[in-house]
DNA sequence: TTTTTAAAGGGGTTTTTCCCTGTTTATTTG
DNA sequence: CAAATAAACAGGGAAAAACCCCTTTAAAAA
């Protein structure tokens, strides 16, 4: 905060077409000053490093091309943590506001609310130190505990390639072929899965992995 | 095109922090001015029909709660269909851009451009009477020809349920059941649609059905 | 050295996939 | 109108793939 009680907000988001708008609504707001925005997190890291000005507040979006929010969020939290982080996201599905509460975020928001909530999380963001919308309070806490999904989701980068190919029309024998391992390995890796994320079949996987954003297609 | 050469726009979006972020952005450009902005197609339809001015172009998002971008798209063509429509969205799947060329667009924005960009789009539109960016198209030249997609895609009502069931752990017995249908119908419909649709396998049909927006996960 | 883990095999059931046939009911057309 | 045609539904039979449980081996970790 600056000496007129001027608070400053950077974005960071690669839509620059919302990220321009997004400049000149916050500017239209008392209090709030947009200092500059950047790209991704890389744009945030260079201007930052040469000196610029550190803001209050980053608003940071969480799918970006080149640095994505997870690890600019990373980065923020380990050089500059008095910089609170303002999630900006599409996507509300749990595993994306989870990972990024757990990076540092200090609130989450989707990005089709309204100005008015906006305005409201930027100046409980300045006053309380946190934010969080009543969907976010939800994901919280429909959550499940951090070990629970630790089981389920180390998984090891064999498991991940099977994954990924059983999410393609492969036979099971064929995706052994190409991983250079025994159908009876694959069949195991698919048991083992099955197992423990409590799925009855391959549909059951490529949903997981949808999910989870494990795939894309 | 008012007296002072200055061409109205009006904005059709429910994320509403974009679509005012949008508003300010357009009105510093020059020559354009946002009349109003709604959040959907029925409040788009309210605001013309109670008597307010018709706007020269639309910026319509296609993603929305009441009533979608297709549905608004084609209201506007049929009452006002000078209005220009210029199509705003996340999405850059072929389907979603050419269904919504196909209702009237006159343009494709995706969300992520810069403001140069939207700009350079509002003054073609007006120029030109359409705007397509390189990647829409690149997709009009990918785009397969209307009645192989009208053969591949005209689902029945039977089929598309069985698609939507074939996306869960469900067997296709587990299928039949719900459908009230003998296993060998379902077994049916399953040939039929493998055929069609050229693919292998059940995993194929999840993948297909996800591409063409068919479930949500 | 004991335990754990990754890879692989044996052997079996169930489900999926495929092809071909037949019935019934609309729909089209000669 | 009657005959041909198309469609929705359903069955038989069989090979392939998926699914399941239990064991073994070799190497790595504890």
């Amino acid at each position: 905060m600056n000496k007129e009680g001027i608070h400053t907000v950077v974005v960071v988001d690669d839509h620059s077409l919302f990220a321009r708008s997004l400049e000149k609504l916050i500017n239209s707001f008392s209090n709030f000053r947009v200092l500059f925005h950047a790209k991704n997190g890389v744009e945030l890291q260079d201007r930052i490093n040469k000196g610029e000005k550190l803001p209050d507040i980053i608003l940071l979006d969480i799918n970006m091309p080149v640095m994505n929010g997870y690890e600019t969020a990373e980065w923020i939290m380990e050089n500059h943590p008095k910089i609170k982080i303002l999630a900006l996201s599409m996507e509300d599905d749990e595993q994306t506001i989870l990972k990024m509460l757990r990076k540092g975020a200090k609130g989450y928001l989707l990005k089709d609310i309204n100005p008015e909530i906006l305005n409201t999380a930027l100046k409980e963001l300045m006053e309380k130190g946190f934010y969080h919308s009543e969907k976010v309070s939800e994901t919280l806490l429909h959550s499940i505990s951090p070990d629970e999904e630790g089981i389920i989701m180390n998984f090891k980068e064999n498991e991940l390639i099977f994954i990924q190919l059983a999410c393609s029309e492969m036979t099971y024998k064929e995706i052994a072929d190409v991983m250079g391992l025994s159908p009876k390995t694959i069949d195991g890796y698919r048991q083992d899965l099955f197992k423990r994320l409590k799925i009855k079949n391959r549909v059951g996987l490529v949903i997981f992995a949808l999910k989870k954003n494990l795939i894309k297609i």
